[in-house]
DNA sequence: CGACTGTTTGATTCATATCAACGTGCGTGG
DNA sequence: CCACGCACGTTGATATGAATCAAACAGTCG
């Protein structure tokens, strides 16, 4: 909590690599700590935008929602990527916890004088959104044009396949942090079709479901991303 | 053609509009002019990135295709916008030209100059990003949650919607320069559901297709927002 | 140990795609 | 100037992928 930025986790990983070492206690003051549970909002679309946010640890969700409670999930936000910044004064998505997480939490202004001050740091951040653009026209052509199990083969593929340390073994291990739900409404589909499509890759021995159900082994990497056949994946933390 | 930027009709709607007009003349020789007939393509997703081009006169679609043909719009550009820029050295999406189409066309290393002499543009442009960032979100909402017959009324919405000058009658025009195919391929729908889509709303005489089928009289405003249901419009220029 | 939440599986329905035919406006060439 | 051909749009019949409805089945937390 108290700790200083140098020893942040996440520093390198964060746009706060482009904190200067000499201005990092600087950068400690203008910083505060928020922690959130499983399911706990952190912001609200439409709301003034007040904060901008660097997950240290755990995931967040970003969404959209329509009135009558249809949500759809644009990206997701691990350790040292940001969230909250917009071309609005108000939140363009909500955020919510997934797992337990601890942010960093800047104001707005001090955003702004940090932009100003850092021409690196603005760099990051423009190249950033450029990132998040073409995430985003990923998901667009992902939600427009795939079936259901070429959309749970993508997602797979992205947010799966990191292997555990050692790249040797034919089978690699998928850890989804997220729920079916959650998974669903990040590809426009229900929960049962998310969990039937998983099954089917899972019939067919292209995947293997553990039993704790959020963590998945890539047994035959070649027939799943033949699976998500347009071969194009979208690129990682969409949104 | 030889025209000075001066005398440009899109300037001041354009990012030229952060150009002094003292600059002008230096501006103009920068940029070339280049004009395409309706389908012809402009740039292709993948291959090397050497131009930005803004718009002068007519409409240019952003795609991005799948191995097997399958293609999704994800935005249009019209008069005064700009695209071709994207985070990588490669282009994120083809572009081809839906009416005839006449553009301005500024080298890479020539906008990166630009960026570092003028302030004021690369502030216009990193704006500009983020507007894009929340339109691609906006689609992705219309993607993965919206009916068909939502999707079209929205489309409405946004792309038709424009008083002829008068906004006295209670009928406005909405002029679609797209094809069918087109409004489809935006939508993740087939030529026949809009059609169809279409049909319906002009059968409940919320709207009325004209006989140049490219114009759209809107009846009923209420009740097409309220096709739309959801009321979160998309915003205009998605993608 | 029992309620609860999340996941899977099954039966059925429904929205949209697909397949097919027809209409219509438009440009071209006779 | 008219007739033909073609691209585009509409409309209809049918098929199908995914949603919905429903129920059983974990794994987890008091």
């Amino acid at each position: 909590m108290t700790s200083d930025c140098a020893a942040c986790p996440v520093r390198r990983d964060s746009f706060c690599q482009t904190v200067p070492a000499r201005d990092l206690k600087a950068h400690s003051k203008k910083r505060s700590f928020v922690e959130f549970k499983p399911r706990q909002t952190v912001m609200v679309e439409g709301e003034p935008a007040t904060s901008l946010f660097i997950v240290t640890c755990g995931i967040v969700k970003l969404l959209r929602s329509l009135p009558d409670g249809r949500t759809q999930i644009v990206g997701f936000r691990q350790a040292g990527e940001y969230f909250g910044l917009g071309e609005r004064d108000t939140y363009t998505t909500s955020a919510e916890a997934i797992s337990g997480t601890r942010l960093c939490r800047f104001s707005r202004p001090d955003v702004a004088a940090m932009r100003r001050a850092l021409p690196q740091l603005k760099k990051y951040m423009n190249r950033e959104s450029l990132r998040q653009l073409t995430a985003a026209q990923d998901q667009v052509l992902l939600l427009g044009q795939m079936t259901a199990r070429e959309k749970v083969a993508n997602f797979l593929m992205v947010y799966g396949y990191r292997a555990p340390g050692d790249t040797a073994r034919p089978q690699r291990l998928a850890k989804l942090p997220m729920s079916r739900s959650e998974i669903a409404d990040f590809l426009g589909l229900t929960v049962e079709t998310v969990s039937r499509m998983l099954a089917a890759l899972a019939n067919e021995e292209i995947i293997a479901i553990g039993q704790k159900t959020h963590s998945v082994h890539v047994l035959n990497p070649v027939a799943l991303a033949g699976a998500a056949r347009p071969g194009v994946a979208i690129a990682r933390h969409a949104g």
